[in-house]
DNA sequence: GTCGTTGCTGGTAGCGCTGTCAACGTTCCT
DNA sequence: AGGAACGTTGACAGCGCTACCAGCAACGAC
């Protein structure tokens, strides 16, 4: 056997070509399209490849084709739940697809991100999947350039550069605060921390719905750009309560804030729901064990990241969506920390999941 | 609105070089090892590149160097908040480095990881950071074979690889239930879910602790293979009171659960900690903020993370740490879960962080 | 029979960068 | 002064793969 290596002993297209009695552009085909090859070649290439342990070179691949097999993601951070939900959604999508993820932390900066955005482009990726639709004019410029799918994820707006899969946060915010109006409250409190612009969107609708009540005060709204925690949960509502002793129930920007609501309302014994409602937003696992169960808003993180990621495989082969734009709604999960006032807060049994009412509502965006 | 195809204005090299009045190795080499050009030509070919907005190509560079600048990192989980304070520290330290993130999970498997083990080492990563010291045989050969640096992280053992850092799970253990005997407490259970290789080595710490005070017994312990949540925590521990009414603490394999544990005491009206103590493990950020505070073993993920890909870059650099394995250890925080028993479990104002006794120890591996 | 057409295959020519080594000029040593 | 040693630079030759286009047989349409 005559067959030449190179001087690390790595198994080459060329090797494999040789012992599948072909030339090396057909095996290439076969890795790439194998349909286009007659069947005896391509049961010969395969055999060879198996029998050899043939792994490509990627770099090699990527350097003759002008085109790299990899999903650049741009999350804003990596600690925050609720993009873990979302990148396990893109990484369980993309395994088994040739393409691999490159992911990259924003940090809740759009100049990061645009900076960061420049250099995935160099890379050519073969889709990109970004967050929200707050882009830097240079970042939108790059991306409408840019010569692969994107997807834009976590909300949805009037203008894709591409496609887009998401929510309104906006009008989320709104059924939260409707339900609270449902529930008979009035003094409803907003606690925001980090108002990225998703959270800021959450802020308006808050605030417009109760305007419309004519209900608002600005008083009534406690925000911070600390990043989020259960601990500031409880800091941001003590600063509330002393600004509207009268409040009678909280809508907050997260769960973390949520849950940090309820510890301190226990610390003061103030009585929840009775006194004051909570309702928390995305509705982490938690807020259906804590004691009361904890009102929410449900969003679908994990399917978001999986379709936004299956939406890209589909569109990079050639396959595009027959919708660009997907809005995958939210619901109101009800229970006891915003409904049963005059009821017992603490049943002897765990009220997980028991008969919630859920009111599901595909967002509208303008 | 559809993709347009710019003519890409690629600046290669060359152009730099060019514009530099350099040869196009002498620029390259200004990318790579600045040091080795004189003052004068560096800063022209680094004001050619700037003007010209050059960003190299990584393919290329792969191809022509036969290496990667890629860090491929295995972690079992993208959801636990563990993983994902470690792998923050990861990005951190990697960013301002030239090395990128390959990131892959493999679901607690071990077949899954030393399949993807296979797929990193195929195309040459600049290093590797791999969970735990629990791998098949195989991958233990490849990881052996492996031309590139290695760090084992989460958890310390006999036998590195290359180099490890983490600190002992066992030791923690011990030190957990340590601090429930000092307490007082007698009928210490235990609560685990998913019971991976760390969270077995607790259980072990905690059993080896109760066999030395004679005090263990088989029904103390309540474990499952289901992925851990707070409603889990819950469930667990119904169970371990039905079986074991007298138990006077719980010590749970992580703060999930502790935290379920707690809300299910709540509903149940135990008082924590007067009648049942809760020790966690990992402290959150959340535990600070319960009430009662939750005690809890602090773990530094984030450091891990951040040293892991700081050890790993430095040794792919060509300097090797003085000390290929690094035991972090870990801190008992005693908050009021387990330690105010006769004391009020609800004071008006938070007890986070308020004089919170540290025992520190570093954990010793055989 | 000639001309496409289709299906499959192969040759050639790079993709953009870096490893290697040779060739400088300069400085330092003996 | 002669040579070695050093620091700096450039020419050349690929890295392993694929885009592009040409070739060729088999087939049908006119």
């Amino acid at each position: 056997m005559g067959r030449k290596r190179t001087k690390s002993g790595k198994i080459r297209l060329a090797e494999v070509a040789e012992l599948a009695g072909v030339s090396p552009i057909t095996a290439s085909r076969f890795f790439r399209n194998p349909e286009a090859l007659s069947v005896a070649k391509r049961t010969r290439v395969e055999s060879a490849a198996k029998e050899l342990g043939y792994v490509p070179n990627l770099a090699a691949r990527a350097l003759a084709s002008q085109r790299t097999e990899v999903i650049g993601v741009l999350i804003p951070s990596l600690t925050n739940n609720v993009f873990s939900d979302v990148l396990r959604g893109i990484y369980d999508a993309s395994e088994g697809s040739r393409y691999s993820i490159q992911l990259s932390n924003t940090r809740y900066s759009i100049l990061q991100e645009e900076k960061l955005l420049r250099l995935f482009l160099a890379q050519k990726p073969a889709g990109l999947i970004v967050t929200g639709i707050d882009q830097t004019t240079e970042s939108r410029a790059m991306l409408e350039a840019a010569d692969c799918p994107i997807v834009q994820i976590m909300e949805i707006g009037p203008d894709p550069v591409d496609m887009m899969i998401g929510f309104s946060h906006y009008d989320a915010a709104r059924a939260a605060v409707a339900h609270l109006f449902e529930q008979g409250r009035r003094r409803i409190g907003f606690v925001g921390a980090r108002m990225d612009p998703r959270v800021q969107r959450r802020l308006d609708g808050y605030v417009s719905a109760m305007k419309d009540a004519g209900l608002f005060e600005q008083r009534l709204v406690v925000t911070t750009a600390t990043p989020t925690s259960v601990t500031l949960g409880g800091a941001l509502f003590t600063d509330l309560l002393a600004r509207e002793p009268d409040l009678d129930a909280v809508f907050c920007a997260n769960d973390d804030l949520a849950l940090g609501v309820l510890f301190e309302c226990r610390r003061r014994e103030i009585a929840v729901p009775d006194q004051i409602a909570i309702v928390g937003f995305n509705d982490l696992e938690f807020m259906a064990s804590a004691v009361p169960t904890l009102t929410s808003v449900r969003t679908n993180r994990y399917e978001m990241g999986r379709t936004a990621a299956t939406m890209l495989i589909e569109a990079i082969d050639g396959r595009r969506p027959e919708q660009a734009v997907l809005d995958l709604g939210f619901k109101v999960i009800e229970r006891q920390s915003s409904t049963s006032r005059h009821s017992d807060s603490r049943p002897s049994t765990s009220g997980a999941g028991a008969a919630n009412k859920m009111v599901a509502l595909p967002s509208s965006h303008d």
